[in-house]
Formats: C-alpha cells, sequence, structure tokens
RNA sequence: CAAGUAAACCGGGUGGCUGCCCCUUCUCGCGUCAAGCGGGAAGGGGAGGAAAGUCCGGGCUCCGCCGGGCAGGAUGCUGGGUAAUUCCCAGGAGAGGCGACUCUACGGAAAGUGCCACAGAAACAUACCGUCCCGAUGACGAAUCGGGAUAAGGGUGAAAUGGUGAGGUAAGAGCUCACCAGCGGCCGGGCGACCGGCCGGCUGGGUAAACCCCAUCCGGAGCAAGACCGAAUAGGAGGACUUACGGGUGCUCGGCCUGUCCUCGGGUUGGUCGCUUGAUCCUUCCGGCAACGAAAGGGCUAGAUAGAUGGCCACCGCCUGGUGGGAAUCAGGAAGAAGGCUGCGGUCGUAAACUGAUUUCUAGCAGGUACAGAACCCGGCUUACAGGUUUACUUGGCCC
RNA sequence: CGGGGCGUGGCGCAGUCUGGUUUAGCGCGCAGCGUUCGGGACGCUGAGGUCGGUGGUUCAAAUCCACUCGCCCCGA
C-alpha cells in the first residue's frame, strides 16, 4: 500500500467525516465517500481509549490486511475506526465483520459471484 | 533434599504462502541531451530488557557577548569512578535478620525565629500531691499555721533534665563510687567518615520531609531544536521611543552592541538535511579490592513521518490442569508368612501383595505462551513482566 | 517535548496552604418514623468514608515528603 493509497492529511479525514456515510457494527465503524480517483485511499483510527500503543498498532496492521486482501470497487475514501470490542478480536471476525459492511455499504465485489459469472461467459 | 540470600542471563523455534519500510545492484515505460517522473526484479538489513514512565545527568542545536549582586532550584556520612548525575563501586555509622545478607532524605538544634494539641503544677523554667528539718499553738503524740531544705516517690504525657546498683543524708540529690550512655580534651591508627585508649568536670527536651544556617553545584530552551529549498498571503493596523527609551531568554547593576521593539490582523503548515560511526559493540590482555580505565585486533547493528517487521497455515518447544500406565523413595501393612533364637511359655521378624503421600518418566486430551512497539542520541533510576537457565553462599534435615 | 490540575460516603463539593482541638463536615440522594385520607413538601432520627495506592518523617498525617496508579487540561 502506497502513499497515494493512504489518507494522510487531517483535512482528507475531515472530509470523509462530514460527506462521508456510516456504516456500523460493535467492531468497527466504516465511513465512506466517493473521491473520483481511479483507486481507493484508505484511512485507520484507532484512539486512545482502545488500548495502549501495541494493541493501537495490531488493530491497525489487521485493518491494512484486511483492506488489502479485499477486492472492493474502486474509487472510494474508506476510514476504519476501531471501537473497544476490536482489541480483542481476531483477524477472521475482524475481516468478517468488515466484510459485512462492505457489503451493506455496496462496493464490495464477491468473489464467488465474478468467478461465477466468468465461468458462465 | 527443603527453605532462603546475592548476582548474571534468556525471554519462543522451524518451514510454506502472501504483504510493509530502508539500502545496494540491475531493468522497463514516459522524457529523450540530461535532470526528473512512474513501475518492476534480485540480494541484504529491519524493535526491547524494559523500546514504557519521562524522574535525573550529559552530548548536540539555537538564544549576540563579558563581569558583579540578588532571587530561585538541586544535592547532603567518607573516599573513589565518570562526559555528568539524585547514578555506580569501596568503606564508616545506625537499624533488621539465627545466618548468607539487606535497608537508611545519614550535615547543623550552645546563630536566630516558630511550633509542641489534650492531659499535667510545669513543655525554658517550674513545684500539685508529697518527703524532711526548725519555730508557734497543742500534751513530748496527732492536727493546724509560718519559715526553710529537696526533686528520690506518686500522678499526666509521645516526651518531665541521664540509667542500674551501692554508699551517703534530717530527708534527698552525680553529693560520692562502679559499669553503661552523652559531652569536652589529649594520645595512637586511618587520605577520610570514623575507631581504640586515657583523663576531666559532671551533664538539662523534641521538631530542620517548619522557616533557616553551613558546604558544594546550577544561564535558558528544546530535533515541533535548528539549516536550506519551494509554495502562499501581506507588504497592513495600533502603540512605545529618538540627547533618551526600548531590546539583547529570571530580576537587577555596570560595560559593550544594536536601530528598532511590542500587540493585533493575515498566509503556509509541502520537501530535503539534521538522522544515525557512537562517552558504540565484541574478543584478548594489562592496571585497580571494585566501579572503571589503558592498549591491540575485529564488526557496522532499524531509521518510519496517519508513522514500517504484519497476516494465514502446519509442525515442534515450554507452562498449567485433570486422566491412564511405569519406576523410585518414605510411612502403614491383616492371616503376625518364610525363617532365626529358644530355658518350648515365647521372642525377633517388611521381603511381597495391598493402601497412602511425594518425586520422576511416559501416552493422549483441554487451556495458555507474559510485560510491552524505536521517533535526535547516549548514561542511569523507577515501574510492568508468563516462564526458564547458570553461579556463589546461608540455615535446617538425612546419608557416607 | 514542556507545563499545570484533580482523586475525600451513591453524586457534587469543603477541610490540606498553617499536622492535633471534630467521631473528617455540607448539599442532593438513600432508609425509618412523624405529619396527611394518600402523595409531595416539611420536621425528627439513622446508615453509609481503606481521604487513589505503597512507604517514610513526626508523639501524632486526609494534611508534610518520596515513589507510584488513574483521569483531565494547556502550550510548542
Amino acid at each position: 500500500m502506497g502513499a497515494k493509497e493512504k489518507l494522510r492529511k487531517n483535512s482528507q479525514f475531515a472530509a470523509v467525516y462530514e460527506h462521508g456515510k456510516t456504516w456500523a457494527n460493535d467492531l468497527v465503524v466504516l465511513k465512506t465517500l466517493p473521491n473520483g480517483l481511479e483507486w481507493n485511499r484508505y484511512g485507520f483510527v484507532a484512539g486512545k481509549r482502545i488500548g495502549k500503543a501495541v494493541v493501537r498498532n495490531r488493530v491497525k496492521r489487521l485493518f491494512r490486511e484486511i483492506a488489502r486482501a479485499t477486492s472492493t470497487e474502486t474509487g472510494w475514501d474508506v476510514v476504519f475506526i476501531a471501537r473497544n470490542q476490536a482489541a480483542k478480536a481476531s483477524y477472521h471476525e475482524l475481516e468478517a465483520s468488515v466484510a459485512g459492511l462492505l457489503n451493506r455499504a455496496r462496493i464490495l465485489i464477491d468473489k464467488d459471484r465474478s468467478e461465477g459469472t466468468a465461468e458462465a461467459r
């Protein structure tokens, strides 16, 4: 994930917070906003209430891995905000949680379905 | 073997797939003179003992410089180590422990000031209950009154002017003596803190983590320091001053310097450097009780910037729990077996099965695998931490 | 990186500077009783506190000192 795929400035985060849509469950809050680019940009937030530095870094790494491994529509800014329960969650729990939210946001590409259509053709 | 004391150290491993940051080399596309921009491949490196808390100290950088005074702060037995310290080492004194050993904010209360509640007569100057003597009224006693002596006894308190014993006295008191404690002096040992001995007079509270005194030390700010490039906005408003005023990183004085300085308003908050070779690490050897220092040889060991070492899987290791099996040790062990001795009445007899406890090996099962993430860099301190290893020593039990 | 503040019954605060005089106090809340036909309000009574933790100084600590834990705020 190169520098251009990250949300880096406070103004970028503020734009997503202000104008984006919110999708949430017990583990994570997603905020999404179309960015007009040909790629996605991601931001990861783990507040101080999540835990100490080790825990916060771990949660952000897990989210970063999930964002890399999940295939989505392009042209979106997505901010991942960890909630308290995320500190104790495993990779698979977080992955399922994020996939559910992305599906509701209609930017998730379903692997099984896309493979199915490719074979049909 | 058990309990403990003191040091030093480790703090998961292997493999596969797939990602991240940095460096080196190569390469592709755009450009095509180059710089540059975008992408790819290979190789190498990539968190800690505390990276943490930010409690001390130093390097480094900037604040224009020098000197004096005041304020403020820190430290506080002695000697040494160090770049430096509130750290470390060695030693002294005191306290704790049977001991190995551990702990200590450990200068000064005859420089001065303050405070010491309640109780108590008194918490800086004193005598409440008492004790004793003399005198008067009594009857020589008791009692009362007056004068004097005393600080042993009672009582209060956290603390009452050395403690114990003996002598002494009207009763008493360091009044005298012995020992102990404290103070002062002399002699001896030690660089010193201090220790040992002798002598002397005879002794008057506590609190400086109350103000304070003494000695020593300290300029301020911090890598968001600071330097350069680029971008953007403004090129303003108000005030102070011009024989002096302001500024010059606590205040103040003197000297030097400077022509500006303060407040408000506005813009940017991008890149490069600083940025990792350093009081560095390892080995050997020398000096030193040690901390540590000197020399020689060798090594290069993270540099991010919404912030890099991750994710998934497999196997193994380690720990905990209960289950099955085996072994060892200890205790018990019916019928008192076999058997020994016999004065034929008896007496001595744990080997075994079996039971219980502890330790250990092993099989498979379940759960767990700490504390914690570099952000300028070092030296310490403090705090957190599953579990494990090694060495030295102490006490107790058993065996030789 | 630097600086400052807070922690006291369930909640919000005094007391800490200047240690003791008080059993650590006040308001709201809680419980019981009274008052009322009943409730509220009011009156009376009562329960409830490791003073964040550990250690130290002192005769004596919520108060002084050191370390430590948690929370909050400010500046660059």
